[in-house]
DNA sequence: GCTGCCATGTAAACCGTTACATGATTGG
DNA sequence: CCAATCATGTAACGGTTTACATGGCAGC
């Protein structure tokens, strides 16, 4: 029965944080600083914009130029993100394709399992660089989740690593110290 | 266009694994093995089999008392699950609302954020615990992705102790800073 | 004039959850 | 006999993705 809305409480989080801005300012925020945390396109963001205005926690606050609306925070929509922060429980529904293909790896042969342990290595790997390149401390908002991701990534990446020196076995692991790591 | 069907390689998965099993049997081992990975409930698994089994990736083997239909793999579906094992890019699209919590926590006074993160703190503690029950040599099913989530646990519950011993320690100032800033 | 980006939206299809619904069998 | 568990399903709803669709403005 309950919905979650965390795409509002996104939203919302956003227009609290940066101020007014346009449903196409926010999706772009989505792509840059909330990738690793919730997903959005602009498909979904506008028609919830509408709602939310409807709703009374968001409001236009100027028109501009080609059609571009403004979008500003309510103080009743701040309210309701603060108390979500504060009251919700998060849950969790796991659904990691990665963790997939780790959770059915012993179904292939060995060859076949470091390829796609390699695979999920590379896509981890490049997760975690996209995270590194950006600021630490420049922008504060967001910092918490960044450091969570990183710290997530870092094991992950840890487990590929492990994984391939294990399905390599014992003799691969001199030739693993003379070529290195990936 | 292309549904990524991971739930059918779920599905695929375990009844390659463990041999034929009903609906019901699949939604138990859903519940069991499977839960930190990927979630389905009995209310998706019915009719995904049912869809299966008229593409021909499974096969009811036969049916027992109380209406139980045993599902089989057929050499179809057993390929189709290699393929997908071997040539699929595994996407990654998080939804975490525990991620998001830790997003927003600076919109939030000092008090505020420590007892959110003890909350996601305590939540990770007891997703790591439940991990840590499972066997992690008799059932060789699994082992890898269950290594991986207890890496990601080990990962999250360090990540929730050095944030609140920085919103608690000496530091806590320059949160408060930040928070008042801007 | 053309390319590319800004800016907005709608509609259909798909996936997943919740609620509803039924009946058989086992153990106390 | 009653409760719990086994066992299967359907329907409605809501959230997400993909495809379709439009037009303005800026720079080359």
């Amino acid at each position: 029965m309950l919905t979650y809305m965390s795409l509002r409480i996104a939203l919302l989080g956003l227009l609290d944080a940066t101020g007014p801005a346009s449903g196409y300012d926010l999706a772009k925020s989505f792509e840059r600083s909330l990738n690793h945390v919730w997903q959005a396109g602009h498909t979904q963001i506008y028609p919830e914009l509408v709602k939310m205005a409807a709703d009374g926690l968001v409001a236009v606050e100027s028109e501009g130029a080609r059609g571009r609306k403004l979008y500003a925070i309510t103080p009743e929509g701040a309210s309701r993100l603060r108390s979500w922060l504060v009251e919700r429980e998060p849950t969790s529904a796991p659904r990691s394709e990665a963790a997939l293909q780790a959770f059915l790896l012993p179904l292939l042969d060995r060859e076949s399992a470091i390829v796609v342990v390699e695979r999920i290595r590379a896509q981890f790997a490049e997760r975690l660089a996209v995270l590194e390149c950006k600021p630490r401390d420049t922008s504060r908002f967001g910092r918490y989740a960044l450091r969570l991701g990183l710290a997530q990534g870092h094991a992950s990446l840890a487990w590929a690593d492990e994984t391939l020196a294990e399905l390599r076995g014992p003799d691969a692991a001199a030739v693993d110290d003379a070529v290195g790591r990936d």
